[in-house]
DNA sequence: CTAGGGTTAG
């Protein structure tokens, strides 16, 4: 092996020579200056005086160093080689873990240090340790640290009330958080901050701006941390008037501001529904992160704007920024509401490959987008793929399986839920409840409203009640639902209301329909929906005077009918299709198509239903109408272009009508496809001539 | 010579 030359030190290499080592080496750590700590601890080494039996304080001094600039591997090794260390020694130690994130082995050290080198902790100690409880989530072990901050009378140090406050309201015990924090007097900012962040991030919004109202009272001067914490607060409550309030408070507040202030305040304008103020903000700032990015893509898909958060991502790449596990989550949602399969899947793969599929977010935007596109099996796949799940994983699941009409898997999936120990929430129930509607399970529904949700204490809200609704519409309990809604005294939305109105229409039951359409129309006088639907049910029941005064007042309100617009994906393209529509370049054989399918499937026994269709149409002209439905274009011109083993997945703004739901089932046994619609409720998956939503949608 | 709080997803 060849030697490198020694290169000739520099003059400024010895300058330390006469000094403090142990000031020196400070100086080196506070800085983070590796180098100038190396030659230091070289110097040291050479003069034969680390390691040396009576030195502890030099070779803590140099294991602070290497600890605080991230080699604490080394640190570890001087620390092993000690003959004899001291309270600092382990401090240092356990300070350098705690900041590359290895609080375990934190906890570990501490264990050690109390029990075989049989030493008592210091507050230095104690306040590292309770830090490394709260960063790993350990609340006993925290607890049993509080035990020892009593014993040892060090309650009442600042430090560490602070990390124990932390310690409690990061491990959700928000009680015990506010018993440390009021029980033992003197706060500072940060025992302020530390029980305001934990309050937030519980959801106890309430408490939090009790806490602030004391914090303002008391004129303890904001730190850029309060402004992150309090900007998250009004997120939260989506507070647009707390944080502009906040916002100003910064302005007037002269100290620094650093990127956490201005990713909050982005994410608390989006969150607001300001978009266009977290926009602003954004082009102002000269240096982007990933953070700052990846929150003006998810202001940009809180808002609706879908694309333009996809869009985003290829700007931040331009910028040669690498996206992280918080980016991909927010690119899968915006594809999932798009319900771009293809695209969804495209960055599936590049999460995949950039390693962040195994972030339980990740996987839960995952299965949101498979869901949301249609592939129910492959949102299953990543489902069962996942190492970590939480609440969310398993609500996206269990409301995708509901959404596909697929009941029993919902049901099994929230079963294994349970099984696993983990806690139910509000959303959860909703998923179960609308499972249980598909299936048909009345008293199951009930009695997971009266009796799991109490168990779990998961207070009802409307939408739970409203899935009893839809539960007994469903089977068919009309009268049993309106008295239900009529029973139980909460403030009942449209949403409500729609659902036994659709269930009305469904089963032809046309006099409690008009009541329910009153009521529905005075709720919400601009929904669309509503008007079709009731105009529907007229037509079904020939009452062509009830259809024409529909349209009347769907002119003098000036409501507009939206056009019934369908889409697929094809290769890399997305065809657009809508209802009557020939601006396709291959329109004419799409129509042609269309038109073989519908003599193919009348030799099935479709009959065109023309009562959906305005009835001064002469009856040729209206099956003519209904022949061209944006759904049927798509499905034909899919069924032109893709091999024939392929699903064909379509997407509709509206609700499918009768005529073209019977249509589809026929198509997938004619042609023996499987068809799976997404339509503005829910999805309908076409096989062998049924739909998963058993013709009640 | 060792110590405390914060950003982006649903």
């Amino acid at each position: 092996m060849k030697l490198m030359a020694i290169p000739k030190a520099p003059k400024s290499r010895l300058f330390f020579l006469g000094e403090d080592p142990v000031r020196l080496l400070k100086l080196a750590a506070d800085s983070n200056n590796l180098n100038v700590g190396k030659q230091i601890h070289a110097h040291l080494v050479v003069t034969n005086k680390v390691s040396s039996h009576n030195n502890v304080a030099q070779t803590t001094s140099v294991i602070n160093l290497y600890g605080k600039c991230g080699r604490v591997s080394v640190a570890r090794h001087l620390f092993d080689s000690m003959p004899k260390r001291n309270v600092v020694s382990w401090g240092a130690l356990m300070a350098g873990y705690l900041r590359e994130g290895l609080a375990l082995e934190v906890l570990v050290l501490f264990k050690s240090m109390v029990s075989v080198d049989n030493m008592r902790p210091n507050e230095f100690v104690l306040t590292t340790v309770v830090s490394s409880c709260s960063s790993c989530g350990r609340v006993e072990e925290g607890k049993q640290c509080h035990g020892y901050v009593l014993k040892s009378g060090l309650e009442f140090h600042q430090h560490v009330k602070n990390a124990l406050v932390h310690m409690y309201s990061k491990c959700s015990d928000v009680k015990g958080a506010m018993r440390v924090f009021s029980t033992v007097p003197g706060y500072d900012v940060f025992s302020y901050n530390s029980v305001l962040d934990g309050l937030v991030e519980h959801g106890h919004q309430k408490e939090a701006m009790e806490v602030l109202s004391l914090m303002v009272g008391e004129g303890v001067a904001w730190d850029s941390v309060t402004f992150v914490n309090i900007f998250g607060l009004s997120s939260c409550l989506r507070n647009l008037r707390l944080g502009l309030q906040v916002h100003c408070r910064m302005l007037k507040t002269n100290i620094e501001y650093d990127a956490y202030v201005y990713s909050t305040i982005m994410d608390m304008y989006g969150k607001c529904g300001k978009l266009a103020y977290a926009v602003r903000f954004f082009k102002c700032l000269q240096t982007h992160s990933v953070v700052s990015w990846t929150t003006i893509m998810a202001a940009n898909f809180q808002n609706g704007y879908f694309e333009e958060a996809l869009n985003l991502f290829v700007k931040m790449r331009l910028e040669d920024i690498s996206p992280n596990e918080y980016t991909f989550a927010v690119l899968l949602n915006s594809s999932a509401s798009l319900s771009v399969l293809r695209h969804g899947a495209l960055i599936h793969a590049c999460a995949e490959k950039l390693g962040f599929k195994d972030h339980v977010i990740v996987g839960n935007a995952l299965i949101n987008m498979y869901a949301k596109s249609g592939n129910i099996e492959a949102a299953y796949e990543a489902f069962s793929d996942m190492i970590h799940r939480d609440i969310v994983t398993w609500n996206v699941m269990i409301s995708g399986y509901s959404h596909h009409g697929l009941g029993k898997e919902a049901l099994n999936v929230f079963q294994d839920m349970l099984t696993a120990g983990d806690h139910p929430n509000y959303i959860t129930f909703v998923a179960v409840l609308s499972a249980c509607a598909h299936l048909g399970l009345v008293q199951q529904g009930f009695y997971y409203v009266n009796q799991l949700m109490k168990q779990y204490c998961v207070e009802p809200g409307v939408e739970h009640f409203t899935c009893i609704v839809g539960l007994l519409s469903r089977a068919g309990l009309l009268d049993e639902a309106e008295s239900y809604m009529r029973s139980v005294s909460i403030k009942w939305d449209s949403i409500a209301w729609r659902t036994l109105l659709n269930a009305c229409f469904l089963h032809r039951n046309y006099g409690l329909g008009r009541r329910v359409a009153e009521i529905v129309m005075q709720m919400d006088h601009n929904d669309a929906g509503t008007y079709l639907l009731l105009s529907n049910m007229y037509a079904k029941a020939r009452r062509w005077d009830g259809v024409v005064k529909i349209r009347k007042l769907m002119r003098e309100r000036n409501i507009k009918k939206e056009p019934g617009v369908s889409w697929v994906e094809i290769k890399d393209t997305a065809h657009v299709f809508v209802s009557e529509d020939k601006s396709h370049p291959e329109s004419r054989q799409i129509y042609e198509k269309v038109a073989e399918l519908l003599v193919k499937i009348k030799l099935l026994g479709y009959a065109p239903d023309i009562t959906a269709v305005l009835h001064d149409v002469e009856d040729e002209q209206k099956e003519d109408y209904l022949s061209y439905h944006s759904e049927k274009l798509a499905i034909a011109y899919s069924l032109m272009k893709t091999p024939s083993e392929a699903p064909i997945r379509v997407i509709k703004n509206l609700r499918m009508c009768d005529d073209c739901h019977t249509a589809v089932k026929l198509i997938s046994k004619l042609t023996n496809r499987v068809i799976i619609v997404r339509d503005a409720n829910r999805f309908h998956h076409f096989k062998d001539g049924y739909c998963s939503c058993a013709d009640y949608w």
